[in-house]
DNA sequence: AGTATATTTGCAATAAGGTTGCAAGTTTTG
DNA sequence: CAAAACTTGCAACCTTATTGCAAATATACT
């Protein structure tokens, strides 16, 4: 119950409903979410808006990140590392299901380095793989 | 000239000028393109439905792939091995650049295995990198 | 080459996804 | 508990993407 409000107060952020709600659902779930999931599990009663400005402020803020997809949806998962204002550590894989659709991040996975051509300076790296999860296999 | 041709009838498409414009564009690109990019490029001579429905049927067969990317874009890139239709060998890394902003495929560069946690079974896997790129350094 | 068939294109309408300004409502500060 | 600061919801708007259908174009066939 204090862990909403205590990360909420640790980042300087008010302590209100859609936040607490929406921060709630992200310590609950194994995976990624998209808007269209919060949404659903808040039964739409914070307007669209409110959803999309508390992702954008929790991914500011470092609670969150977002996760690279093929197709055009935004995916968001908690920052489980210790990420700071603008400087985020979400430097592990993340798996994708072709089964029950689910993102899920593999905390203990790191993206591994990679040798690039000359020139070519690397800043971060992100990884994705598809698969079947634990749960569907 | 008639390598243009070559791919479309290859993949038993008909010869269409968008069809030839748009696969031009990709074939003189260095890196990967978005919709809009193929917008600008022709002019707009083409409707934007005709973009999509191109891309979209270059994908289905296997001419060009996509690319995950962080923010809701939808980026495009040749395949350069032998992809068939249904099946692609899109297994590069791709970078990119933050000062110029383009994505560039490093076809030599491939995504390399990562151990993941029991139950897990990849099926296939992206890398995408972000940094400075060697025109830009 | 010319016509019939199949495919592709463009338009219009529609839907989905996302953003902004502003007034009203909450939260925090002291 | 009141004032200041911040957050929310609404409405309007914008961008991006999808679908049905008629017109246009490409391919196949004689």
């Amino acid at each position: 119950m204090g862990e909403l409000m205590d990360i909420l107060k640790k980042n300087q952020l008010s302590v209100t409903e859609g936040r607490k709600k929406i921060l709630e659902l992200f310590l609950n779930s194994p995976g990624a979410l998209a808007h269209s999931d919060i949404e659903k599990n808040t039964d739409a009663a914070f307007d669209r808006v409110t959803v999309y400005r508390t992702l954008q402020t929790f991914v500011d803020k470092g609670i969150i990140h977002n996760i690279p997809t093929t197709d055009n949806s935004i995916l968001y998962a908690l920052c489980k590392d210790n990420c700071e204002q603008g400087h985020h550590h979400d430097n592990h894989v993340h798996f994708i299901c072709e089964k029950c659709n689910k993102t899920i991040c593999l905390d203990d996975v790191t993206v591994p380095e990679v040798k690039l051509p000359k020139g070519f300076k690397p800043k971060h790296a992100e990884m994705v793989v598809n698969g079947i999860c634990d749960d569907c296999k």
